[in-house]
DNA sequence: CTAGTGATCCGCT
DNA sequence: GCGGATCACTAGA
């Protein structure tokens, strides 16, 4: 069975959902804006939550494709992934940032800023700003509060770029963190 | 601009 | 007990 949403096959492995994932919208409740940083994770990737295998926290993960991961980081911020491969494989991509676009007012109260470039550029702003808490986790993709549209023609012309994953202290060769060359809504410029 | 640090939870060894 | 798939804030170059 195949898991097709926004024009993307969530079967596909990790690195490639990451690198399509580039320009989609993302919306909860009608809040937030086109996906412009992302990681991916798999399996046998030793910096990735299933790395060890199933336990409680990453469930999700080897949930069915096409939903959310969401964990808590740090013990203070949360985070983001849209789970891929089939079910039971253990991968997924974790939005970095987003180009804020729709809601702009209730992202800056809830982020208590109002500066756009300052709004959702980094996983635990993204989750500030969309509101998303543990409440998400394992819900789909495909059904309120979520919702993805698919590319429009300006986003299949963005200029992705592709680079070492940020924040992790294994497989940091790994080039699987892809973005928006030179937005200025991404958590880190691409070198 | 970079480097350092505190905040604060909880899964895992 | 340790240490993060982070952020905001400070100090100093």
């Amino acid at each position: 069975m195949t898991t097709y949403l926004a024009g993307i096959d969530f079967n596909a492995p990790s690195h490639e959902v990451a690198r399509l994932l580039i320009g989609v919208t993302v919306l909860v409740d009608g809040v937030g804006g086109r996906i412009v940083e992302t990681e991916a994770y798999d399996r046998e990737d030793p910096a990735s939550h299933t790395y060890n295998g199933p336990t409680e926290r990453n469930a999700a993960m080897f949930g069915p494709p096409a939903h959310a991961y969401v964990y808590r980081s740090y013990g203070i911020h949360w985070c983001l992934n849209f789970v891929c491969r089939e079910a039971g494989h253990g991968a997924g991509v974790l939005i970095r940032a987003i180009e804020p676009l729709h809601g702009l007012e209730t992202m800056a109260a809830r982020r208590k800023l109002d500066d756009p470039r300052l709004l959702t550029s980094g996983p635990g702003r993204v989750c500030q700003a969309l509101g998303i808490t543990r409440e998400h986790n394992g819900k789909s993709l495909a059904l309120p509060p979520f919702q993805l549209l698919p590319r429009d023609a300006v986003a299949l012309e963005l200029p992705v770029a592709a680079g070492p994953r940020i924040g992790i202290s294994k497989a940091m060769d790994t080039p699987w963190r892809f973005g928006v060359a030179r937005s200025p809504y991404l958590s880190k410029p691409f070198r």
